[in-house]
DNA sequence: TCTGGGGTCCTAGGACCC
DNA sequence: TCTGGGGTCCTAGGACCC
């Protein structure tokens, strides 16, 4: 098996030499995070008061023997060990007495909306990185930055009754980091000189960008902490994870992140796919494949009109019984938004897909927008 | 333990064109 | 002989994030 390269999270190397320029800080930003506090469990709590001090675990259908993960746990929770992305299986093993609930998407974005109406009210600049989190770029606000934090934090829980965790720093790097850093309920503010006491000592895997693998790698070399990241020649760093990897690790590690809160965004596809509660056979379980497939594309399809969006890019996905991914993909000569022709393009990339073994999961996806 | 669904970005090889 | 150089598109895979 080969392994690609890693690669950075989006990076612009010529401003990263802008804020090396600045140690002053007289051009600092104010850049803050704010992530929602263990967010699908509180606004399953904030509906039923009465499981207020019981374990809640958000995830799957609700039904702790269907196939899928956690992906809320409350505090109560995680004191036993449960957190997001575990497999159901083992959160009941570790917490059968926890409440299971499903995951509840429309309300959720409900909620995600009226928290962000209510930040967007005091600080405009706002980057929208999901149902749950925002940065801001509060670098323009006349206010002392702890009296912003306050005041956001006041805005979000008269909005929806919940709490957030806001980190504020010179960059989004950093300020995603401290976020995490007095959760929940935190507001913690972080200047360039709180580096090496605050930063340093965290486990690399904190950096947003350094993920399972880098981390694991990073871990075989001997590096563990940032601190211990940030001390690595950029030149073995980049001898070891390539020339632009290399060269983000060691600025991530040393606190540097130009980055502009961007307060747009344009979308680059829109995908439906669908893990089965049993493995299926391409070819003994067909009919019952074909039919998945037939839905996902009409889903697709009717997911491109809501969207006002037509793409010439139709993909199939196939995750098999060993967990393995395939993807194979078509570039149609026009682009379209109708069923008909993204279920036939499907049907192709379908075809090409390894038919050897059983699979768990199928998806439909269409890229390559028009422009407009 | 047995692993969701929806995304983004990056890399890399081959085709094809000038 | 023995082998250009750049650019873009397409496809597949992979890391990572929420």
């Amino acid at each position: 098996m080969s392994t690609t390269p890693l690669s950075p999270p989006d990076t612009d190397d010529d401003d990263a030499a802008t804020e090396i320029a600045a140690p002053g800080g007289d051009f600092a930003r104010r850049i803050a995070h704010l992530d929602m506090d263990a967010f699908y469990a509180s606004v399953e709590l904030a509906r039923r008061p009465e499981l207020a001090g019981l374990p809640v675990i958000v995830g799957g259908r609700g039904d702790p023997e269907s196939r899928g993960v956690v992906t809320t746990a409350n505090y109560e929770a995680r004191k036993f060990g449960v957190h997001s992305a575990m497999p159901m299986a083992k959160a009941v093993r570790l917490c059968p007495q926890a409440v299971f609930l499903p995951v509840d998407f429309a309300e959720y974005r409900r909620v995600s909306r009226l928290f962000k109406a209510a930040i967007v009210e005091i600080a405009p600049v706002m980057e929208d990185r999901g149902i749950d989190e925002v940065y801001l770029d509060l670098t323009e606000h006349e206010e002392p930055t702890r009296v912003l934090g306050l005041a956001l934090k006041a805005a979000v829980k008269e909005a929806t009754g919940l709490t957030c965790s806001i980190g504020i720093a010179p960059n989004k790097l950093l300020a995603k980091i401290a976020s995490d850093l007095e959760k929940p309920n935190g507001l913690t503010i972080l200047r360039t000189q709180d580096l090496a006491t605050r930063i340093w000592p965290l486990p690399a895997r904190k950096i947003n960008g350094i993920g399972p693998k880098a981390s694991e790698k990073l871990a075989a070399l001997g590096v563990n902490t940032i601190g211990e990241l940030a001390a690595c020649e950029p030149g073995w760093l980049v001898s070891h994870f390539g020339k632009s990897y290399g060269a983000w690790l060691h600025r991530a590690a040393n606190g540097i992140d130009a980055r502009p809160v961007e307060t747009e965004s344009e979308r680059k596809s829109l995908s439906r796919e669908t893990t089965f509660a049993t493995d299926l056979h391409p070819v003994r379980d067909w009919q019952a494949l074909a039919r998945l497939l037939a839905e996902l594309s009409r889903d697709v399809a009717a997911d491109l009109a809501k969207h006002k969006l037509r793409g010439r890019t139709i993909g199939v996905k196939v995750r098999n019984d060993q967990f393995a991914i395939a993807t194979r993909d078509l570039s149609l000569p026009e682009f379209t938004d109708r069923e008909a022709v993204i279920r036939k393009a499907a049907f192709e990339c379908f075809a090409r897909v390894p038919q050897n073994r059983k699979l768990r999961l199928l998806g439909v996806r269409v890229s390559n927008f028009e422009q407009g």
